[in-house]
DNA sequence: CATGAAAAAGCGGCCGC
DNA sequence: GCGGCCGCTTTTTCATG
C-alpha cells in the first residue's frame, strides 16, 4: 500500500473532483463513463476522451490493477426482481472486544449487501435486502443469533435514487 | 459473495406470479452472474445456467425490456479514486408540506449519491460522498439552501463491503 | 502515445425440435 | 420456448513509427 503525503485537505475549487495521486482529469473521464456504462469499450472511452484505443486501454488496465476499477456488474431493480423491500440496520455491539470480528461474521449471511462501520452512537450499519417483511424478521433474528448485536432498523420506503 | 434466497416457509419470490413478476429460477441465476459480472458473455451466462446461448440471450434482453436489468457499470473505489469520504445524511424536513419537493431538488446537488425515503424519525437518507471534510461542511451548508431541512451526518469510517 | 494491422470473440438471426 | 449453426460485426491485441 502506498502511504500517501499529508497534504493538506484544504479545498481548491479548481479540482472539484480528482485529488489522489496518479488520477487525472483522464482517468476521471474514464471512470465516469464506465461508471455510467460499464460495457462501454475502448473505443467509446477514447473517442469520449480525446486519446487513442491503445491508451484508453492501458488507462483502464492500470485502473484496475490499482483496484480502482473493481470490477464490472448489472444495475439489478431489486424492487422489481423480487426482492421488493431494503432497510437500514444500525447495529450496536454488546460486547466491544469482539467489535472487529463483526463484519467478518456477518459477510456471508444472506441478504447483507452492505456493511459500513460509523462513527457514532452504533458501530455498523447494514444494508439489507430481503423479498419480505417476515424475511426482514428472519434476517434479524439470524444477525442476532450470529453476533452478540443490538440492532434497530428503518426500512427503506423508496428510492429516489 | 453470496446471494438472496434463504428459502423458507413463508413467502416465495420466485413463484410465476403472474401480474407481477415472470422470473424463474434461471433467471435469477442470470441476474445474480451479471451482478457479480457485468461483463459476463452469452455463452458464459449459457454455460452457467446450462441454457443454451439463444435462449440466455432472449432471457437477458426479456430483463432489459423489463428493466429488471436497469444497465451496467464499472464497480469503483471511490475511497482511491480521490472521493475518500462517505458519510449518511439524515435529512428531516422543516416543512412537512413539502416534504415531496425534496427528492428532486436534491438529485442535482454533486456528491449526493443516492436519496432513501425512509420509515422513521428523519423523511429522508442520504448517502454522500466528498474528496474532504471541508467539502462535506460545504455539502451540507449546499443542502441548507437548498432545501429547508436540518440534517445529521454519520460519517463512514470503513466500507467493509 | 498514436496508428494500423491481424486475430479472436461476441452477437443476432436463421433453422428445426 | 429451447437448442444449434453460421455469417457478420466489433473488439481486442500487438506490432510499428
Amino acid at each position: 500500500m502506498s502511504v500517501q503525503n499529508n497534504r493538506d485537505d484544504k479545498d481548491r475549487a479548481d479540482e472539484p473532483v480528482t485529488s489522489s495521486a496518479g488520477i487525472d482529469a483522464k482517468d476521471v473521464a474514464i471512470l465516469n463513463l464506465l461508471e455510467a456504462d460499464g460495457r462501454a469499450t475502448l473505443s467509446q472511452l477514447a473517442k469520449a476522451t480525446g486519446l487513442s484505443v491503445s491508451a484508453a486501454q492501458s488507462r483502464v488496465q492500470k485502473l484496475e490493477k490499482r483496484g480502482i476499477i473493481r470490477g464490472y456488474a448489472a444495475v439489478i431493480d431489486y424492487e422489481r426482481s423480487g426482492l421488493p423491500i431494503s432497510a437500514f440496520v444500525s447495529v450496536t455491539p454488546l460486547d466491544y472486544t469482539r467489535e472487529s470480528e463483526i463484519p467478518n461474521k456477518l459477510h456471508d449471511i444472506d441478504g447483507i449487501i452492505s456493511c459500513y462501520s460509523v462513527a457514532g452512537a452504533p458501530s455498523f450499519v447494514l444494508l439489507v435486502r430481503v423479498a419480505s417483511p417476515s424475511k426482514l424478521e428472519e434476517l434479524l433474528n439470524l444477525i442476532h443469533r450470529t453476533v452478540p448485536v443490538s440492532t434497530e432498523s428503518t426500512v427503506i420506503l423508496k428510492t429516489y435514487f
